[in-house]
DNA sequence: GGACGAACCAAACGATCGTTTTTTATATCA
DNA sequence: TGATATAAAAAACGATCGTTTGGTTCGTCC
């Protein structure tokens, strides 16, 4: 079932107003534990609130993880789109865009990094609102794939996603094992793909 | 806390014992779902069961992911193992363990699925019990890498990790839009990343 | 400064969770 | 065939889940 998001309120809202405290405390449990391991309970108490107050701004636990979702595909949009506007060639556009990810997902923002712990398939009544905001967000590297000087028995599509997903599953080892910054990680994940291409 | 497997019993199993079933019934809804998602009644029901019966074969549902996990791990090993055996060449040797750890997660066993489902960090009291046996497996993918014969200045160790990335997060997509069969797309991983040690 | 609505508290709802306990049935083997 | 241990049923435990309901506080604006 794809349901629409939570209409904010229409009046003025007051100014003690905690939704972006729920949104941030949720966002952090969600990227932590997961979405089903995460109880309405535990944001609400990370936030000094009962779990009955955060049904005042969203009429259910799937609309919380919407909100987060949607802001987490905004920030990644944006860390993006600054990154690439400085720079011109295909391939450093595409390497800017990768390091901007990693630094979103693994460093700055849990909202971004939701988007890679909670996947359309953990929550099946929303999995279609989540794959849609995936897609909306994917598409940037589309573009940025498909700019790409390549020869033309290329497959650009796998190209793509091999490079998202390493870049997604770094997630999974990068706290423990990384010597790399995000930014030097990027650079050997693109590297190793454009050497490819200059044989 | 790190707890041992469940000690089997000691004397001899009936034959119409259902371990088995339990077993692939965990798999599959692990697989499916998660771990948090899944409840033991789901897995009991999915073999004609009562949740209360599955504790005379597992002290906790823990216990249970442990036995899928280790289970997928030892057939992902036995996959990887006969791949590689035929062939005689690093690259030949990496490329059939690819396409072997594909095929085996994306279609023919759902116990290695869980592998790729169900992370350390969905489950933080087993996470170290997890971690060691995915270790165990991705060490198979260390020797494979290991034996390449790449540049010097390569870094061989996000190689790996980008590979490894690749292949874990095909699961995402693979089923939708995948119009490759999972030996063709581990070829293709695999030449990308080996084109650019030629250059 | 009084009215109004936004924002939250307080308390409970039924459902479901992992797990335990007691009892029953049956395959196996002496 | 009878004894025994294996395997599962049956039923319940307390805890916690997402959610609802009704009341209360307080910032905002006329």
């Amino acid at each position: 079932m794809v349901r629409p998001l939570p209409s904010k309120p229409l009046k003025s809202a007051r100014s003690d107003n905690r939704l972006p405290a729920v949104l941030d405390a949720a966002a952090q449990l969600f990227a932590e534990r997961g979405y089903a391991a995460t109880s309405m309970r535990d944001i609400a108490e990370s936030c000094d609130m009962l779990a009955g107050s955060l049904y005042y701004h969203f009429a259910a636990k799937e609309d919380l993880l919407l909100a987060v979702y949607e802001a987490g595909v905004a920030q990644l949009l944006e860390a993006v789109r600054q990154a690439i506007a400085k720079e011109s060639s295909a391939w450093g556009r595409l390497e800017a865009a990768c390091a901007a990810h990693l630094e979103t997902v693994l460093e700055r923002s849990d909202y971004a990094q939701v988007l890679v712990r909670v996947l359309p398939s953990d929550v099946p009544n929303a999995a279609a609102n989540l794959k849609a905001m995936r897609a909306d967000y994917e598409r940037q590297f589309r573009e940025l794939v498909d700019a790409l000087p390549l020869p033309r028995d290329c497959d650009r599509g796998v190209l793509r996603l091999m490079l998202l997903g390493a870049l997604n599953w770094s997630r999974f080892w990068f706290a423990e094992g990384g010597r790399d910054t995000p930014r030097a990680l990027a650079r050997k994940y693109v590297q190793l793909l454009m050497e490819a291409q200059r044989a």
